[in-house]
DNA sequence: CCCGGCAATACTTTTGAGGTATTGCCAGCA
DNA sequence: TGCTGGCAATACCTCAAAAGTATTGCCGGG
């Protein structure tokens, strides 16, 4: 059976007349008799009653009409959804991102994104640098935002784009005797309780601090180690001590404390995106495309990337 | 788009192979080919990815995958509809029925009928002998039971077969005085007050009470007026009279009352099953088998009707 | 009894599905 | 680097069947 058949029982239920029902079709009336003929002999069932006043189905033509509307329905949104999906506007997008990112490219851009494209399945998941670039490269995620590029095996078929700066800030109590200076010394750092994130998970982060303090200041050591930026601020505005913590983390509204730049002016990995090159889904092209439009200092590989249509 | 063009594609999503789906489909590599390719083109989209590793959906091709399964199930569905139709299986029964049927052939025809034919949806409509000549002749009921045949406007074209008899019969309390005889005289009932039903819906029932009491007796004027025969029974065992009824009533369970005969045994008329000549519905062959087997008195015409298969 | 309208049948044409043979394209390997 | 094997695409042919044309057959209404 094909699908002709269909479209041939439901246009003579239609008309109610082959005559009439052929010419809506563009055809002549006999090949719509023998379709139909075809039709009832493979479905071994008489499904229309030639009558002197018209075509009409029959109870089993009723139940196989209703069957093949269906049947013409989904045909017709296949194709419909197939261009959706083809053109990004379904779909799913795994993306996979370092705590940090939460705080200041995300927020703007999973709103923008879930505007644009709000038919498509964001699956959002927080992990550490490491675990990310494998993970694209196993197809288990299709974006990463990491700090600093990935590494390991299969890297080289992942592309990385810089899209933000980041450097090593303090956060202090406002009542904390540093929170009037414009900027806190590293010396001052190392004569102070400290708080710092969970190092294991970001390296890099670690390295940071660590050309900031000097590789064998014990103030690392004593330092109060938090599980993410939002426990630094909370224990600084507590009085614990004075909280490190990337720049990034200014974008979280919270009374009672003040940021402070440390001298030196100490870098921090960028925040890169990457995902798989042989990646071309119209879903990873729109994300990239919002990617752009939030964040002003994005790297000219990603506008690269959104120029081919292919 | 065919469902020949589903079905490789499903096949080809199934197998991630040309080859071996063409064999599965019993076709030959290079057709296949050819309409997948075809396939692509009139949807416009890329639906399968041809690497080294084998063939894969897109994610256009996930998403018209979808939809073409649920298609091809409509269609192997709309078969099987149209098969359980045509053998009656499905559909609808609109039956209209006096109310008196509701008391005796009704409970079990119904019971055994749901039961053999458990997705047929009936539509029961009690409506007096009167008006279901005319609802079955404009197709607006599928069957009906009458108290004498059908009359009027296009009865030619109805079939009527007697399928019980039936008679007058008296209803008293238990404590009324002639709840001790075996049959009570027609003479008897005209010094009582009397208990009948509404008559101008059913003119044949009112004829054979005429018949009984006599054309000129002032028994039936005096007579209380009942809607139903359940009604008739209640007034009947608290007293208020001598109940007349069908024999049929006999058939509704009721303590506090007893069932007698009359003298002279008075005919109603017959129970009467009828529906449209040029109805050959599979759905209304069983319903007639039903009856058949419920009925121990259907006339011959029944079982004549029951005999061709076509 | 003829006529008109309609579906079915008979027969022809033509489209396109499917078959065979071949090419082209890599990936793996010597 | 060239060779080879596996696979999809291409080229071309064949034939089934979809569609067209002409005609018949069947009623129902003048």
């Amino acid at each position: 059976m094909e699908a002709r058949h269909l479209r041939y029982a439901v246009a003579l239920a239609e008309h109610e007349h082959f005559g009439r029902a052929a010419g809506e079709l563009g055809i002549a009336q006999p090949p719509l008799s023998k379709q139909i003929a075809d039709l009832e002999r493979e479905v071994g069932v008489r499904l229309f009653d030639r009558t002197r006043q018209g075509v009409f189905p029959t109870a089993a033509g009723e139940a196989f009409l209703a069957r093949a509307r269906r049947a013409l329905d989904e045909i017709a949104a296949a194709t419909v959804d197939a261009g959706r999906a083809a053109r990004g506007e379904t779909g799913r997008l795994r993306l996979g991102f370092v705590a940090s990112a939460l705080l200041d490219p995300l927020p703007g851009v999973l709103s923008r994104f879930g505007r644009e494209r709000p038919d498509v399945r964001l699956e959002l998941h927080e992990m550490a640098t490491s675990r990310s670039s494998p993970a694209l490269v196993a197809g288990e995620l299709d974006v990463a935002l990491t700090l600093g590029p990935p590494r390991g095996a299969g890297a080289e078929h992942l592309v990385s784009v810089p899209i933000g700066r980041d450097h090593v800030i303090a956060v202090v109590s406002t009542v904390h005797p540093y929170a009037g200076q414009q900027s806190i010394s590293a010396d001052q750092l190392r004569r102070q309780p400290l708080i710092v994130s969970a190092g294991e998970d970001e390296p890099a982060v670690v390295a940071g601090l660590r050309t900031l303090l000097g590789t064998d200041s014990s103030a690392l050591g004593g330092a109060t180690v938090a599980r993410d930026v939002h426990t630094i601020i909370g224990l600084a505005a507590s009085g614990v001590g004075v909280g490190l913590g990337p720049s990034r983390m200014r974008a979280v509204p919270r009374p009672g404390v003040r940021f402070c730049e440390v001298t030196p002016r100490t870098p921090l990995p960028d925040l890169i995106l990457s995902f798989a090159a042989r990646d071309h889904s119209a879903v990873l092209r729109a994300f990239l495309d919002t990617i752009r439009k939030n964040c002003p200092d994005v790297g000219a590989a990603l506008n690269d990337r959104l120029r081919p249509h292919t």
